[in-house]
DNA sequence: GATAAATTCAAACATTTGTTTAATTTTGCA
DNA sequence: TGCAAAATTAAACAAATGTTTGAATTTATC
């Protein structure tokens, strides 16, 4: 389905919502008001609350698998420079789409929307396909280890990345960054994830110390 | 305050529920049947919903600390040897309360309720500073990496933690281990990701290869 | 065993929920 | 301009929500 101005103001107004209140808690008289719309209009544009959040799903997950593609079939990169690559897109698309990672974090808690599951098992299969083609490429080339675990792999890139998202405040605090700009905070934050993992993934990949 | 029995049988109840629908989709009247008890009795014993969700945090929440403190005191092991203890103690307890670790997940990203928010963030720290010291301790004797980021590391452990026991329907369909009982594939799982972890935090804190 | 406190219960409470309705306004096109 | 389709609106809808009530029952203490 092709959304036009008016899905994905609503659109992107719930999922903003989602985020900060989580699915159930947001109400469609709060859409309505952050969209600024008539309440009767996400009935009329979607059919349900339900169907909008899968709209919010197809909305941001549908160019997701091509980019992973494409970069994988490049010839010019060695394989230890695509996980890389990987690794800092992954870290850019979840910070640049904070709100939807954190609704996709709860609804795979859940679990409920057969709709969501689908479309989210169907992703994590092609990713983890590609990435396996990707370390087998790595392997014939005699950089990358034996016996990798793509799925333990992926959850710690995925699991850190939100972990350290969530934990941002924490992180200020613990450091007692408070001084920082929120800007040059993100910025270090940011920085210093893609260095952390981008060594865990080395560790767990490559012969060299 | 100290809980009855009856306290833990409504608490119990409202986590499991909690965990499988999310804190908002969860009923009082869903809480009262799965407990085998009347609606007015959540009131009656912990005065709201909200308060309930409050409780199931500190029914988890009272002893985790002084575990880890205990752990970290004993002279007889090695830095190491501590690190391992404690991921697998981590993963331990996280497949044990696999409800309440999806119920944190999910509160933390919402991060609404202010006891809930203050608990986490005073665990957090202590947790976080018990393992700077570790970490410290390590350091001094030769065998730990200087610049250690704790906070990376805790995102780490837990996210990965999280992350793969959400994915196990997704690994065991990933690996067709269908054939598999479910307590032998949890025990694979478990063990697998007992020496993935332990794998990446020896590539953060030690010197070795 | 009497009495008071604690517990349990069915029913009722006011709100809030997502959705629908039917009338009205706006838009697009000949 | 005229007119049908699309979009928007306020109001109403039934159902479900968390909480309270006040009476009934059980428990504990003397």
């Amino acid at each position: 389905m092709a959304y036009n101005d008016k899905h994905i103001q609503i659109i992107e107004s719930a999922e903003q919502l989602f985020a900060k209140k989580g699915y159930e808690a947001t109400t469609v008289r709060d859409i309505a008001e952050e969209a600024d719309i008539n309440i009767a209009m996400i009935s009329y544009y979607f059919g349900s609350k339900e169907k909008l959040l899968e709209a919010v799903f197809n909305h941001r997950m549908g160019n997701f698998t091509m980019r992973v593609e494409s970069l994988l079939k490049n010839d010019s990169l060695l394989p230890i420079q695509k996980v890389d690559i990987l690794i800092d897109e992954h870290i850019e698309r979840v910070i640049h789409h904070e709100g939807f990672y954190k609704i996709m974090l709860c609804e795979q808690v859940i679990n409920k929307n057969p709709v969501i599951i689908k479309t989210l098992s169907e992703i994590k299969m092609r990713n983890a396909e590609l990435i396996n083609k990707l370390i087998i490429d790595g392997q014939k080339n005699g950089v990358f280890k034996k016996n990798i675990d793509v799925v333990m792999l992926m959850s710690t890139l995925v699991g850190t990345v939100i972990q350290v998202l969530i934990n941002q405040p924490f992180y200020r605090n613990f450091y007692d960054l408070k001084k920082m700009s929120n800007k040059e905070f993100e910025e270090t934050v940011q920085k210093k994830l893609s260095i952390h993992v981008k060594k865990l993934f080395k560790a767990i990949l490559t012969n060299e110390a």
